[in-house]
DNA sequence: AATCGTTCCTGATAGC
DNA sequence: TGCTATCAGGAACGAT
């Protein structure tokens, strides 16, 4: 599912390949994709618009258009950008037509479900361009919002991970007011934007916290490595373009490699790297959970 | 006011 | 073999 390094390699690909492409026509093969607008308003609005800046925040990716107007797409768990030639089309269900070969990214089953194609144009580029958006279980979702609406919707966000405003005294002022489950904290996007199950579940067994303590019983001591690592993994995990251990994919239909690295993450009954117990799955806060129950123990060095 | 449960959706997998 | 039931999961929203 993609979570801020995801996001953010989105945000780099598209930075390189979207910027001053104008989208020309719109394939809408499942009109359920755009929120909070009737699909021909959509359409009628997008499309002769120039597209002038890619950015994130959170998890969202933000594409400003000449209009004034933005583009808000969330991935959720299973949506995908993928930017490609024109000459590449997909039926009736959002499957890639002529797909000659198995190595081809548009033969990996999850960039299959498309749901809405933008037509680009490009005078700098030789060939016109689509980018498509293919999700497989239909949560993720496209918006059009105007300067207004959209910085409404993004001041629900907390700080960013890397911004000046997330140091070490606000995470002290957030967790002490909470007793609830660390875990559950760090993936509150009200309150950190970015982090989701993933990088929660690396984050807290890179800083040996039980993924139940809770926040308001972490020292200041612990606060600190916490903050430090959230920085590292994150930015690590930007550097590697992400984690595609099940179903992220990068523009041009790639996989991360911060998969490879996983410590703990879908690792239930490997062990430890760091002492050998095996990890344990739990549920926390409705989320599948894990952790090693020897180097993250529960109330003890918090 | 804060927190919990439900909802959206499809494919993989387990169970019979 | 082939069916049905269960589960995963971000985050808005309704319920308590």
């Amino acid at each position: 599912m993609p979570e801020l390094p995801e996001v953010e390699t989105i945000k780099k690909d598209l930075e390189t390949n979207l910027i001053g492409s104008t989208i020309t026509g719109i394939d809408l093969l499942w009109p359920g994709i755009i929120k909070d607008m009737a699909p021909n308003t959509f359409q009628n609005k997008v499309i002769g618009a120039k597209v002038t800046s890619v950015t994130r925040r959170a998890k969202n990716l933000i594409v400003q258009l000449s209009s004034d107007k933005f583009l808000l797409f969330h991935m959720k768990m299973t949506g995908h950008l993928i930017f490609a030639d024109s000459c590449w089309q997909v039926d009736k269900s959002g499957r890639w037509l002529s797909v000659e070969s198995k190595k081809s990214p548009m033969h990996d089953p999850l960039n299959q479900y498309i749901r809405i194609i933008f037509r680009l144009d490009n005078p700098s580029k030789k060939t016109d361009k689509i980018l498509a958006f293919s999700d497989l279980r239909k949560f993720a979702y496209v918006k059009l919002l105007d300067k207004k609406h959209l910085a409404l919707v993004l001041d629900r966000y907390g700080p960013e991970p890397f911004s000046e405003k997330f140091n070490t005294h606000y995470l002290q002022s957030i967790f002490s007011k909470k007793s609830i489950a660390i875990k559950k904290m760090l993936m509150d996007q009200a309150l950190i934007a970015g982090i989701g199950n993933i990088y929660a579940d690396e984050i807290l067994w890179a800083a040996k916290i039980h993924p139940q303590t809770p926040a308001n019983k972490i020292s200041v001591d612990k606060i600190e490595l916490l903050h430090k690592t959230i920085q590292d993994i994150l930015k690590k995990a930007i550097e590697m373009r992400g984690t595609s251990t099940s179903d992220f994919r990068d523009t041009s239909g790639k996989k991360g490699s911060f998969g490879n690295v996983l410590n703990v993450y879908r690792k239930t009954g490997q062990p430890c790297p760091r002492d050998g117990t095996p990890i344990k799955r739990i549920t926390v806060g409705g989320r599948g959970t894990h952790f090693c129950p020897t180097c993250q123990k529960e109330g003890s060095d918090v």
